[in-house]
DNA sequence: CATGGACGGTAGCCATGGCTACATTATTGC
DNA sequence: GCAATAATGTAGCCATGGCTACCGTCCATG
């Protein structure tokens, strides 16, 4: 039961509508993004692999990411599905065509926005840190403007 | 069944202990944050809510999150018993002081990340859109670092 | 003062992303 | 060639964060 009668604007005209509706897109699109985000780092890992060992196997990738060979099985199933990797039971992972292209693209968006954070002086540690969590959110328009004061350092 | 032995280097003594081994750090601490983010979102949207309107209720922060109301219940039980929040049913909902400090941190953090993000050229609303993923991040040394730069912009 | 419609809450579904425990397969070393 | 071991896979659990469908509350207004 409640301890009392509710004296609040209940019947407002709700007047939380232009810019309270750009936000919640805003937060619906980062929530979006966080799908995107695993797939992204599963397959930068595939793709470090495959490079220091010749192949990517489900024990190295659990371990480079730090989570339980299970894990990493059935994520790469779903990876799978999605089209960006090919993988047999017992045998290696290997990317798609489309799963270098992804893996590429994030390679290069980790590595500016880490040389970024570096460049404003962050400490390296701290920057990769940051980088990791970062860099799944910026957007093709920040990262050229990230690129861009890399080329041109302030004096 | 496999279509072929495997001689691929499986015995390898790993080799891939020590960065791989941060870069998992990283990533587990990075998946770790994701818990705060909502929190940090709903506590954000609960301050606003209330400063605008007098209280925050369940409708306006399911409006203002992009979410139904069922999941704003759901998460408002969750951040309760975290202590960030109090609410009764049918009443609206209060932020305790640790979730009017954790508010303002996060509306100052958010405020600097986009300030900085405009401040590199970056359009308004692309600047908004990537400070609500960014904004998570940010460590503060990072967050510093933004800082600093908005003190004494380039030339 | 009754009631309609907005608000709040419950039940139950799905997907994702963790995990442990156990089973199966491959490789390797004897 | 066979046993031990490491790698891989399966079953099933939990928490989170979405959702729809449905039901209960409340209060403003006729």
């Amino acid at each position: 039961m409640p301890t009392g009668p509710a004296k609040n604007g209940r019947r407002r005209p709700t007047r939380t509508a232009g810019p309270a509706k750009r936000q919640a897109d805003y937060l619906s699109q980062t929530r979006r993004e966080h799908a995107h985000e695993i797939a992204e780092d599963y397959v930068e890992a595939i793709a470090d692999l495959a490079a220091e060992a010749g192949q990517a196997r489900v024990v190295g990738l659990a371990r480079r990411l730090g989570v339980t060979h299970v894990t990493v099985i059935r994520t790469i199933a779903r990876l799978k599905k999605a089209g960006f990797v090919t993988a047999q039971p017992y045998r290696g992972i290997s990317l798609t065509d489309e799963g270098c292209a992804l893996a590429a693209m994030c390679k290069n968006r980790h590595e500016t926005v880490a040389a970024f954070l570096r460049s404003l002086g962050i400490p390296e540690q701290v920057a990769e840190m940051d980088a990791e969590g970062i860099e799944h959110h910026v957007s093709p328009e920040t990262l050229a403007a990230f690129k861009a004061c890399l080329r041109k350092p302030r004096p």
